[in-house]
RNA sequence: GGGCCAAUAGCUCAGUCAGGUUGAGCGCUCGGCUGAUAACCGGGAGGCCUCCGGUUCAAAUCCGGAUUGGCCCA
């Protein structure tokens, strides 16, 4: 139990003036830890229906950058909601901790160039080095995400590195191998020559670089002439197997003479101009056409023949075919080396081809490269573009700028090879991937059918090995006698099955998963040993079984049956082509199903002008910062105010201020009644409405709110969390900050109880109670801090329910009524302003004018509440403005011709003249100097106005006039509450307590204006607690007979009079005296 | 090079799906406010709705193209 919740529950002391973010949330998060708050709002819905939820694993290498503060604050706020809706949410969070990256931060740390290090280093080492690492980042992150209130099971993350987890990614394997679907093949992948290992698609960077441009002739062998190929990588010519066309091409056959020699060349027509200039050529003749077709099947020889003696000549190599990447570019002949392109690969496999790759995983010739073996491959451009050169081969060498791929972690360029590689044959299944989109509601649907759609239908096979430590161990064992290529390989699902199959003891409770101790595991089966592929999965595998992981499947199967799969994840767009695939991928192709029901997909963070954040910029806006600068709530609130799905969102810091600032409204919204409650002992913790005698502001309010539930929970069913947001904060700072307490601001401070006193105190805490709980999964602090100052019954807001629209508090009628109100309102102040008559004086009258019956039927229906805020007298309603005078307007145009030289003196008197003024009878005219002018009714225009003393102001459906005739009693009124608020400034300013009693001294320096103020004493004394007027101001103290000086004298100025007030303080026992 | 998304007031964004006088907040400026006053509220100024075409009686909105930025892919 919470100690003297219930003292400081009603002492409101401790309630800031001003909302400071920091102080309320080190005060909330110390009672959170001494409550126990989050396990508290576990307890509460652990019998609800089960929701689950499962976090995207961020990357351990960095820390909270401000997307990723987005994204957990998201979810947080996601899963806070749905828990007070009535769900038992899974929360657990989950960190990426395998891979290449971390390795090579290690690397870096380490001070490792090459695999060779890491070997010389141990691999058991560099294991422990990467472990350790990654534990160090998670750790902070940690607490990173725990300093934005994301409460999620921070005591239990799932972690890609433990032994249920990686189980996890082996059982996933082993289903999708039983499904046929696992395969070792040769695929040319992108590989990192210094990594040693293949690197995945979204892993590469593209970066401009400059490039060797040859165009290279290959000498047809059985015609006369050369193919003409472009090429900007020399070192993949060597592996050159087959050169290809453009079925739907047109290619000539041209005879191009240089220095009086001439070459027979081949290429597409629309090429020939452009690589012949280059070729330096005198001219060319184009000799013969043809289809691409045509040349299909022509033999040529390979140009390296000799320098790489081990070339392909099989059967079908160094002979025309036909290709869909071909384009008519350059020369429209395309190299074609399967053992380095992907899409020569692709096409290669389809011509039944075998792939030929002179090339080692670090980049360098093997043996296969003849000459060049030994050498980086980049290194040996140069030597064989002179080859090329010194038997005649070379057309023209250029350079050429094109963005090529890097390695994402080390920045070396990569290089495409053919190699041995394990894969998941996604592309056979296709089909059933398509359908299982359908099976998933994405916010917004729209990414799902465009971007994700596209994708799916376009993914190739998926590598999912890679040559390196820092992973999960590929669960496959292969026959150690490479002449048993054929048999099925052995996959391991479990640890237990490990345990049983191996030929080594393994304790399966005991074992790391992890390289090297699975290395050495053999397994004898019929005869035959198997032993391990030393691969490890791409960490793209280890967070496609995150739904998976994050229930410990499959060593704890009860927990998949009762919640797999995920009811919800939330990522940015990046994820499309990574988590929400892999995921996708493996759920299809392991279990068959789709492992996620909903998809929420937000957007990035950017600058303010929508650039990019980057370390290499400096621009990056740390979280940290804009915690220190404006607090976490407005933080989180800021983040979630804009639209959360698919966009980008630009970060702003007056954006951020802006919002500390609408918090700091709630905050006052807050504290105002305070004060009053506490006076009158009011508990607002459970206020009845229905018992309460309410006034149509508080039964406008209260059904405002119930549309704004309303409004909310149909945003949040799309899960527009940012509408839900702003509808909210909307009505705080636009219904009950701008209207409604200074609409109940009299009846609170009135110093008698009544019924009205305790309808607005039911109303407002009805109010806020609800608001707290509304706004508590965005912004956790301030919520939790009101609900705990407001109620306190329970251990915090957060394990409450979350408040549903009561339709019988809903008024349509009266909020339609309310609407025209305010807009009236705000016209009669826009009159008012033109007018230069403050609100604080009355006017006489009022006349809403609209043609609009409905209009007129809600200003008639609110008629007292609309004559109270405009400070009139009195309220009329028309149809037509009956008073409206029309004044005349001068037509130059004819009162020029008509009346020559005396046509400026006749314009001038027309000038604002009435109608009346100008009518005689039977026609109009105006005098000058004594002389009549008679007008043509062309000669003036007329144009309505209102009578003097009274101001218009239009509104949406109608005028507002305002009549600001000064009487009497207006200006007597006027001038008393100038009065009133004076005193009241000087209450204010000696710190009394609201109820605390005063003497006044009142010195008006006219005695007409004297006279009225005298005339509303009565008045004066019950607005400001006034016990009694006594003489003395400007008497020296103390000489007037009363008893002593007064605790503050101040002289003011109302309008243009002098009025020197002072007010003293009367002690308690002093009995009020009039 | 391809796919998707964005461009509206000085700034951040609504409005675009379902075409019909571009709105809000902040900032600026001028006011108002009877116990939220270092708070709060209102008025005003401020827009070739990125550009070029098309469809239509009518386009910020629909269609095509361009430019710039973002994400993803090659």
């Amino acid at each position: 139990m919470y100690a003297g919740r219930l003292t400081s529950r009603m002492d409101d002391s401790d309630i800031s003036d001003q909302y400071a973010p920091e102080a309320v949330e080190t005060a909330v998060s110390e009672r959170w830890d001494e409550t126990n708050a989050y396990e508290a709002t576990k307890e509460a819905h652990a019998d609800d229906p089960s929701f689950f939820f499962v976090d995207g694993p961020p990357y351990t290498t960095g820390q909270m950058h401000l997307g990723t503060a987005w994204n957990k604050t998201l979810k947080d706020t996601v899963i806070r909601y749905t828990r007070m809706q009535g769900h038992d949410v899974t929360d657990r969070p989950g960190y990426d901790m395998h891979g290449l990256p971390i390795e090579t931060k290690v690397e870096q740390e380490l001070g490792f160039d090459t695999k060779r290090d890491i070997e010389e280093f141990g691999m058991e080492n560099f294991i422990e080095e990467c472990r350790e690492f990654a534990l160090r980042n998670r750790e902070k992150m940690d607490e990173d995400f725990r300093s934005i209130g994301a409460w999620m099971d921070w005591d239990n993350p799932y972690q890609t590195i433990e032994p249920e987890y990686m189980e996890a990614a082996w059982w996933a394997l082993r289903q999708v191998h039983e499904r046929g679907l696992v395969e070792q093949g040769k695929r040319s992948i992108s590989q990192c020559p210094r990594c040693e290992t293949a690197i995945a698609n979204n892993e590469v960077e593209y970066e401009e670089i400059e490039s060797p441009s040859i165009y290279v002739t290959f000498p047809l062998s059985d015609r006369e002439g050369s193919l003409v190929i472009w090429t900007t990588t020399p070192w993949t010519i060597p592996a050159n197997t087959f050169v290809a066309v453009g079925s739907d091409l047109t290619y000539q056959r041209v005879e191009a003479t240089n220095d009086g020699e001439t070459e027979t060349l081949y290429l597409a027509a629309s090429t020939v101009e452009d690589a012949l200039s280059r070729g330096r050529y005198d001219d060319y003749e184009v000799v013969e056409e043809f289809d691409g077709e045509e040349l299909v099947g022509w033999g040529y020889d390979h140009p390296l023949a000799e320098e790489v003696p081990e070339h392909p000549d099989y059967e079908g190599a160094g002979q025309v075919y036909t290709a869909e990447y071909v384009e008519a570019d350059r020369t429209g002949l395309v190299h074609s080396a399967p053992g380095h392109g992907q899409e020569d690969f692709e096409r290669g496999e389809e011509l039944g081809m075998e792939p030929f790759c002179p090339v080692g995983s670090d980049g360098v010739y093997t043996e296969a490269g003849g000459k060049y073996a030994g050498q980086f491959v980049r290194d040996a451009n140069d030597e064989i573009i002179a080859d090329l050169d010194e038997r005649g081969h070379l057309l023209a060498s250029e350079t050429h700028e094109h963005s090529y791929g890097h390695c994402w972690r080390c920045d070396t360029p990569i290089v495409f090879l053919a190699t041995d590689q394990w894969f998941i044959r996604i592309t056979e299944i296709k089909d059933e991937l398509l359908d299982n989109i359908d099976d998933a509601e994405w916010h917004p649907q729209s990414a799902r059918d465009g971007r994700f759609r596209n994708f799916v239908e376009e993914a190739p096979d998926w590598n999912v090995s890679r040559q390196r430590y820092w992973g999960i161990p590929l669960p496959i064992w292969v026959p150690e006698d490479a002449e048993s290529d054929d048999d099925d390989p052995v996959v391991v699902g479990t640890r237990e099955e490990l345990a049983e199959r191996v030929d080594q003891d393994v304790d399966p409770e005991a074992i790391d998963l992890h390289r090297p101790s699975v290395d050495g595991l053999t397994i004898t089966e019929d005869g035959t040993t198997y032993e391990r592929v030393p691969d490890v999965f791409d960490v793209w595998f280890d967070s496609s079984v995150a739904s998976l992981g994050t229930i410990d499947y499959p060593s704890d199967e009860a927990e998949f049956e009762e919640l797999w799969p995920a009811d919800l994840i939330v990522e940015a767009h990046d994820q499309t082509r990574g988590w929400f695939w892999s995921q996708l991928g493996m759920g299809t192709a392991a279990v068959g199903e789709s492992p996620y029901d909903e998809v929420l997909m937000h957007g990035f963070t950017t600058m303010g002008d929508g650039s990019k954040m980057s370390k290499s910029r400096g621009n990056i806006v740390e979280p940290q910062e804009a915690i220190d600068a404006a607090g976490r709530d407005p933080l989180r609130c800021y983040l979630l105010s804009h639209e959360q799905q698919e966009k980008n969102l630009a970060f702003e810091w007056d954006g951020l201020h802006e919002m500390q600032s609408t918090l700091n409204i709630l905050w006052n919204v807050f504290r105002f009644p305070l004060p009053y409650m506490r006076l009158d002992g009011y508990d607002p913790a459970s206020p009845d409405v229905d018992a309460a005698e309410l006034e149509v502001v508080d039964e406008w309010v209260l059904s405002r709110l119930q549309t704004v539930e309303a409004e909310m929970a149909d945003a949040w069913s799309d899960y527009e969390v940012d509408d839900a947001l702003n509808a909210l904060l909307e009505f705080v700072t636009g219904d009950v900050s701008r209207f409604y307490v200074k609409a109940i601001r009299e009846r609170m401070w009135e110093d008698a109880d009544s019924a009205s006193k305790r309808a607005a105190y039911a109303t407002t805490a009805t109010v806020l109670n609800e608001v707290t709980r509304l706004l508590a999964p965005y912004a956790p602090y301030i919520t939790e801090r009101m609900y705990q100052h407001l109620d306190g019954e329970a251990t915090t807001v957060h394990q409450l329910d979350y408040p549903e629209a009561d339709a019988s508090l809903r008024d349509e009628r009266l909020e339609t009524d309310m609407a025209v109100l305010r807009d009236v309102e705000e016209a009669a102040a826009n009159a008012r302003q033109r007018a230069e008559r403050k609100l604080r004086w009355p006017v006489t009258r009022v006349v809403v004018e609209s043609g609009d019956a409905a209009t007129r039927e809600s200003v008639s229906r609110l008629r007292d509440l609309l004559a109270d805020r405009v400070n009139s007298r009195s309220v009329e309603v028309v149809d037509s403005y009956g008073e409206l005078v029309e004044v005349a307007e001068p037509e130059m145009s004819k009162l020029g011709p008509a009346f020559g030289g005396d046509a400026q003196a006749v314009m001038a008197a027309v000038e604002g003249a009435t109608r009346a003024e100008l009518e005689t009878g039977d026609g109009l005219a105006v005098a000058v100097d004594g002389e009549t002018y008679e007008l043509d009714p062309e000669m003036v225009s007329f144009r309505s106005r209102a009578p003097d003393g009274v101001v218009g102001a239009g509104f949406d459906s109608g005028t507002v006039y305002v009549d600001t005739e000064l009487t009497e009693g207006v200006e007597s009124e006027g001038y008393a509450r100038d009065v009133v608020r004076r005193i009241q400034e000087m209450r204010k300013e000696l710190d009394l307590d609201v109820d605390e009693r005063i003497r006044v001294s009142l010195d008006v320096g006219d005695d007409r204006v004297a006279g009225f103020v005298d005339d509303h004493r009565k008045h004066v004394a019950e607005e400001t607690r006034t016990d009694a007027f006594v003489d003395g101001v400007g008497d020296a103290e103390g000489e007037d007979g009363t008893e002593g000086a007064f605790d503050l004298v101040e002289e003011w100025t109302v309008e243009d009079v002098a009025v020197t007030i002072g007010v003293a303080r009367v002690g308690v026992e002093t009995p009020a005296d009039d």
